[in-house]
DNA sequence: GGATAGTAGTAGCATTTGACACCATGTCGG
DNA sequence: CCGACATGGTGTCAAATGCTACTACTATCC
């Protein structure tokens, strides 16, 4: 961290840089081989792990306070997914305002298909990495979260 | 790199979900600050430092390829900056199609207090990290700046 | 047990952002 | 030089995203 202003060496700038390069990589593959916007493909890679869970399920709530996706998005995404067939509404067994998100047949079918591309990008874009260096990378992420979320605690 | 799905150790999502929380933070203070949209803030920096170029200001369109903002971003962001007097246009002398940014001396009164601010909350962010783990960490973001370029190339 | 405050989710509106079309100017091949 | 194509920049429109307000339901606290 030096102590003149340069754009190209200044970190939030280059964080923004490489995030909005690997992201519209991503959208662009994701909408051209499944139609699925990155909201839209997060909510079901959210819900496929939930089901896992003993709800069977996922609420919007769970969604957004993962992805940290405001609640409005994720209840457009809901409403997309629902239309196309690939998830379904459930009750909440406890509370009667919320639901639970699971895939149907046809969402599992193309969560088949969604997860091995992901992982498939992800090497391609990552392969010339070692597991080291990848490991301190997400790892000074987490770090940068943790010490963003702190601030925001103490005002 | 596992061999199953877990978005919340997908790369590309981690990346997101740290570059959006440094950007909202940063984006949040100098609006409040200097009512400054972060594509202004960036117009200001780079044309803060190409003051120093032999052509003495900065061309829309190099400001774009630097910061890989969309020509019409920078186009409104530049429209911005001279409507509030922060920057002016000059001919460009070997081309009429194009102008020179350059900064009023308003504008330069307002980066003399911009950029102090930008280097102070990236010291606040980024304080508990080491100098070695900044630097590895803007490596790996630059190594995989060049990955996704490289593909872009290929096709 | 009813008033009050809080939460899940949606709708409508405003803002931001990018895609596309366009104008003015510039460059290059003949 | 002059037509064909490329480039700098802006206007216009569509898509994406967030804010605010609202409905429906739940929890709490006298």
């Amino acid at each position: 961290m030096s102590d003149v202003l340069r754009l190209d060496a200044f970190l939030p700038f280059r964080l923004s840089f490489t995030s909005n390069l690997v992201s519209d990589t991503i959208a662009g593959i994701y909408v051209a081989l499944f139609d699925l916007r990155i909201p839209e493909w997060r909510l079901i890679a959210v819900v496929a792990e939930e089901e896992a869970s003993p709800l069977g399920g996922a609420t919007q709530q769970e969604i957004g306070r993962r992805t940290r996706m405001d609640k409005v998005t994720v209840s457009r995404a809901a409403i997309a997914m629902v239309e196309r067939g690939l998830m379904a509404r459930v009750a909440h067994p406890d509370d009667k305002r919320s639901h639970l998100l699971h895939l149907t047949d046809a969402g599992r079918d193309l969560y088949a298909q969604v997860a091995p591309k992901a992982l498939e990008l992800e090497r391609r874009i990552f392969a010339r990495f070692d597991a080291a260096e990848l490991a301190a990378f997400t790892a000074t992420l987490r770090k940068i979260d943790a010490a963003i979320l702190a601030e925001e605690q103490a005002g």
